[in-house]
DNA sequence: CTATCCAGCGTTAGCGATAGCATTCGAGGT
DNA sequence: ACCTCGAATGCTATCGCTAACGCTGGATAG
């Protein structure tokens, strides 16, 4: 039997075992890096490999493994710094674990997504599927998931932590630790910036905040309080209502390193200094937050240390199989940046 | 012959068409949609496939097809709001066009991408690879690629631009008429911040601002061309070079967004009002242009439509297997863009 | 000296889909 | 009534690889 040319290089598995001497088996054996193949033989077969020039094909790999060795990343996030981050690390430790990653995007809310998963799962062939916030959060597509079998790990996600493996955050207490910081210079007169409602991490800030305050004693003037989209545009309506008129706060909690970046931009519009007499806060630590003067005060949530988590997580998961029993939970926790953006109040 | 249960949801094509009663073949018809298939047949077969929750399986259709449908993106590109457009136009157009995106990253620089390039494409089997840049102008990469016969398309490449499918920009005109917008404000002593030396774009930023300012018969100092590496902390370094002592530029002009927005930052520090006392441009209106305050006068690189084109040129090529005949070039150009950032010099 | 064992390797049978040709069947021409 | 023709469909042979199992021959145990 020929064996037809392959695409690229013409050689098959078969042509590398002829040439060696050996069954194809065993040159799949030594592809495979697996045991019970003498040094000798595999050195042959190497060798023929290499004079060949032998590529193995992916795709009949794939077939007969019935693994593809992609992961899908689904994202929806429009903070580029954030993205950014997440793709490095996960590629990384892809790279590692030999996966590949593939990302998809639909850049749709919620209820458009549930399709946009079912046709991107019906033409590929992913082992699993990770999914950073907020897409963590939209149940239609952990239905579709579901419903089509894929193994998927969350990063961040705010609803249902515990019945699916995932990535989680301590948002909340970061953000009380945030509060209790800019309560310890001296602020009373704080004012909040909320992020998009629809991600889970911004109900868990501003949570945070709204402890730290009421731990202290201190009121919350629900005018204090205005919704943002985490992003740059959002935060300058966010801060101009803010900042209108004399009375105003002395510092301003922004729910993302954007937001706090619009609320600075307009601080200087107004002729205010930062952070002499007005704090800005950030949160996320993006390259946003060191991009500007004075650089943010924020809090550093590891990215790319929870990307390769979720990698790792679901690269086991697919190791083992279903019989993996405990459903895998790491958390990884935030870590408060002081920059120049914050300084005690003006008296 | 009994088909074994697909790990999904157990539905073979085989069962598909045994449950239609016709043959496998005419599934796989109605799968790819090719004509000659009665519609009575057709809605048979489809109905067939809805009741067994049948979901084709790619890894064959890969192995038959001799194709993956899978693109490769080979980035090396440390800056997030690029790539992030990037991505999002990449991949709106590869799920039009029925493809996958994979990412891969080695983090290194030209000489280790030759090993992580093999590697990859030896673990994956893309149909064919996007280079971005500067990837796109390491001959290590592009040898890798011609070596094992992967097709691929560059954006914006320096080098060679009609050998290969690519998209480019106009770099150079488009920095030309930058400086034309300032030699226009009046500005005669203009700074100049470079790129990172490895990317073409850089080289092509300055030979466009020196042609422009060799066109007004001004003569540049040495001293007012400084280095970077389009990164932000880059830009710090040469803005304080630039803005040091009273003889100092009346205008800057940055490399990219990002260097741009750290002459901004330093130029606060230093009590300087932009644009009163200082103009500052910026290259490629990543979103730092507009999360700045002042926002920055740039050039406007349509990011998405090249990176649209890169996708169209790569699958039509493919589409065409190898007789294409002509190398596909297009040519995407770029915006002005003024904002706060600049004004006519005081006086 | 024979039974046992296992490292090392080969044989066979798919994995699920598609390509290319063969076949069927009914309509229209003469 | 016979023949031609093309649309609709089936058959068969792969695609390149791996899982499962079987065979071999020398080392070890008894």
């Amino acid at each position: 039997m020929r064996t037809r040319a392959n695409k690229q290089s013409g050689a098959t598995i078969n042509d590398v075992a002829e040439r060696a001497g050996v069954s194809a088996m065993t040159v799949s054996r030594v592809l495979n890096g697996e045991s019970r193949v003498r040094d000798e033989t595999r050195a042959r077969v190497l060798e023929a490999m290499k004079a060949l020039d032998y590529r193995p094909n992916i795709s009949a790999r794939s077939l007969a493994k019935a693994r593809s060795f992609f992961l899908g990343l689904l994202y929806n996030n429009p903070n580029p710094g954030y993205v950014s981050e997440l793709l490095v690390g996960m590629m990384n430790r892809c790279r590692q674990a030999g996966y590949h990653l593939a990302i998809e995007d639909s850049g749709a809310t919620d209820s458009h997504w549930a399709n946009a998963v079912e046709l991107v799962l019906r033409t590929s062939n992913f082992d699993g599927v990770i999914l950073p916030p907020p897409v963590c959060d939209f149940p239609s597509v952990r239905n579709a998931l579901e419903d089509m079998g894929v193994p998927y790990v969350r990063i961040a996600p705010e609803e249902d932590q515990k019945s699916q493996p995932s990535v989680v955050t301590d948002d909340r207490d970061a953000a009380e630790r945030m509060t209790n910081y800019l309560l310890e210079l001296g602020h009373t007169r704080i004012g909040f910036i909320r992020g998009d409602t629809e991600h889970g991490s911004s109900r868990q800030r501003e949570a945070g905040f709204r402890a730290a305050l009421d731990k202290a004693g201190i009121t919350l003037r629900d005018d204090w309080v205005q919704p943002g989209r985490f992003t740059y545009r959002s935060g300058l309506v966010a801060a101009e209502s803010l900042l209108r008129g004399d009375d105003r706060p002395t510092a301003i909690f922004a729910c993302n390193d954007d937001m706090a970046a619009a609320v600075v931009a307009v601080a200087n519009k107004l002729g205010l200094d930062v952070p002499g007499q007005l704090s800005v806060t950030g949160f996320d630590d993006t390259q946003t937050a060191t991009t500007l003067w004075p650089q943010l005060t924020t809090v550093r949530q590891p990215i790319a240390q929870m990307a390769t988590a979720a990698v790792d997580i679901l690269t086991r998961a697919l190791e083992q199989g279903s019989e993996g029993g405990d459903v895998e939970i790491r958390l990884i926790p935030c870590e408060l940046i002081v920059r120049g953006s914050t300084a005690p109040p003006a008296r």
